[in-house]
DNA sequence: CCGGATTTGTGCGTATGTATT
DNA sequence: GAATACATACGCACAAATCCG
């Protein structure tokens, strides 16, 4: 337990455990109990160097440590503050965006960037099990959150049977509205796979976050109730920003 | 389709998709169709350049968003090579490292980084629903499969109930056979959680690649058939090397 | 707009214990 | 056992960014 307001919070040294890493542990003990909230501010690294008995280096040590892994950032002549932490979304057969947030309290916001009728290569061919070359609807979306962008989709359905989807979703600005309008009242998901890699910079700027930041990618399709395929997408989310929750 | 061998690969012209695009197509066609074996050479630069009667620029440029997205590798002097596919790792509730890798003809082999015994931490402590500094066996293993390694993960289980479990690991190379020496025959996941950041030195070290390198993170639980948590796992994968796939 | 106070970022030097060579 | 390298920790000083009266 963490000394909430106390004068001093004792270490074991020499121990085999390196000081700066209780430290980390104390610290985060601290924000996943809720006794530093998300957004809120740490107390500065002098206090927290008395506080543990230690030099500022050896606090700076296990901050820096907590920022790698994302729980805290910290700005020069501000302070270092607790980063919210990332939203749970769950990665099951029937998972709705606008419903996963809706139900975290958050307004869901679909973005059309832009859409087109193409031929359908190697990647939409196999994922949709249709035949290379095959006319098909490419949709670039941009998925948010209460405004800030989580995700960037792109999104291969097949034509001519979802011709005009594009329109609908840019109206709709959710994919399930815009299905339910061409009779598609429900879906699921087929098959999910997922791999993670920097983020390139068209990405980067679509997303409004600095080129290289890491990104989760989600490929995924989905069937119609008769097990049709109708749609494969490539999500790529702001890894920063969200953890992908296995439903079952 | 892509000429096998023929002399010339036509490209739409001025209709929308840039050449390079096209070429990139093509060429991942070529990969993920087989044509193109993983571990094999491309044509070189110049070659393809005449092929699809363009300027050797215009075949880097595809070449390069190709080696962006992991598809091939160019190596100065040598050639441009097709790197292998990633593992497909399946994430199920009954998911055994060692069956999955000898599915894939794979010698999946765990190798005990080192163990000790430690007080919970408030992560350790919320996933194996302990109370905070409650004894648990801490186990950093990497996971290799023909050498290769895989993952890097750290695993608690709570003491006294596995005392001894790391020795056992340690000389079976495989969580289930050391589950199976200590009573439990069987177990499955609970939840499953996905993260994605970059490689820390250390991890790089472990894993033997360079610093920053991007990392799927796994937060696994799993529990024993009377639905007891008896583990709980952080698997930090080599995002190059694996695809996690979600099984239902 | 100034200027001081606060807070993080950076650099240097020193010392100690541990592991490797 | 000696030499070397590395991780850990402390102390001091100053720079840079921010905040506030």
């Amino acid at each position: 337990m963490t000394a909430a307001q106390g004068r001093l919070d004792p270490l074991v040294r020499g121990g085999g455990m390196a000081a700066w890493r209780q430290i980390a542990d104390a610290i985060e003990s601290d924000i996943v109990s809720g006794r530093l909230a998300a957004g809120s501010r740490t107390p500065p690294e002098m206090q927290l160097a008395e506080r543990f008995g230690v030099n500022r280096h050896t606090v700076r040590r296990a901050l820096t440590h907590l920022a790698q892994s994302g729980l805290v950032r910290s700005a020069q002549g501000k302070g270092t503050f607790v980063e919210p932490r990332p939203l749970a979304y769950p990665l099951g057969e029937k998972t709705r965006f606008s419903e996963v947030m809706a139900k975290a309290g958050k307004e869901a916001r679909g973005e059309l960037l832009f859409a087109q009728h193409i031929s359908a290569n190697a990647e939409a061919a196999e994922a949709l099990a249709v035949e290379i070359g095959a006319p098909v609807l490419e949709m670039h979306t941009v998925n948010r959150a209460d405004g800030v962008a989580l995700s960037l989709s792109r999104t291969w359905l097949p034509l001519p049977r979802f011709s005009g989807l594009d329109q609908l979703f840019a109206r709709k600005g959710s994919l399930t509205k815009a299905y339910s309008k061409l009779g598609v009242d429900d879906y699921r998901r087929l098959s999910t796979r997922i791999s993670a890699r920097p983020a390139e910079p068209e990405e980067a700027t679509a997303l409004a976050i600095p080129p290289g930041k890491t990104l989760l990618v989600v490929k995924s399709v989905n069937v119609d109730p008769a097990g049709v395929r109708i749609q494969a997408t490539q999500s790529r989310f702001v890894a920063d920003r969200v953890e992908l929750v296995v439903e079952r």
